[in-house]
DNA sequence: GAAACTGGTTTCCTTTAGGAAACTAATTAG
DNA sequence: CTAATTAGTTTCCTAAAGGAAACCAGTTTC
């Protein structure tokens, strides 16, 4: 028996792996998917909040990511004139199209978790 | 005016940014989605289709991811006793319920390419 | 016998990600 | 005057991720 196929066959499928590729460009990194949850459940809300809010994330993460996502317009930040100034951070139109992922991701780590729970008992 | 808030009320969504972060360390660096993605539109492969198919992957980050994958029941891996030996992968049952995850982000890809498209036209 | 196929492993190296702590400036409350 | 608040930045460091190339064993084809 010989395992030699001419090698696999391969349609058009591809669009979609570039697609996901893409999207993992903008949102890899330990932080910014969590940041892009925060923002969809808590909507508008301050830097401080963001850092004492997201476990274990520095200062000097949260502001590299949020500037990372603010240029990918999914990010849309506001400087308030109040004293000590306070800055807003909120979602735009686009990062709100991000939802479906997010609550995929969510919903996945829910499963995955009752997953491990039916296998050890 | 003053700035300060008593610090925001944190309710109990907490458990949904739990379930990201869960998922994310199972899914997380430059490779894992994309071969979850091309088993979810293949099937079952070889290493080589996986080699050749997903571009830029070297046979080092190939075998680690899969078998990382593997440890945590997302993939199945089957040795044929052909002459020269194959090895096929596939998504197991638990791996094919990521599936939402992949096409999430796989749609979100195209959405924020029609995006950049329409910005700048 | 040489080359090519299978599915990897090993080594060596560079790059990137990430973390801790100190520091800034402007302002206010005590 | 001191301490604390806001939103960051800077520096220094380590750990992890990732890549290129060589290598391996077993088998088959030329």
């Amino acid at each position: 028996m010989n395992a030699k196929k001419p090698a696999m066959e391969v349609p058009e499928c591809k669009e979609q792996l570039i697609a996901i590729k893409d999207t993992m460009i903008l949102l890899s990194g330990k932080w910014k998917i969590q940041i892009i949850g925060w923002l969809l459940l808590y909507g508008k809300v301050r830097f401080m909040d963001l850092l004492r809010g997201i476990d274990g994330i520095a200062a000097k993460m949260l502001s590299k990511e949020l500037q990372e996502l603010e240029q990918n317009q999914i990010v849309a930040r506001t400087m308030m004139p109040t004293k000590p100034i306070t800055v807003e951070y909120e979602l735009t139109e686009h990062g709100k199209t991000l939802s479906g992922v997010i609550t995929a991701i969510s919903t996945w780590g829910v499963t995955h978790r009752k997953f491990l729970f039916k296998k050890e008992s």
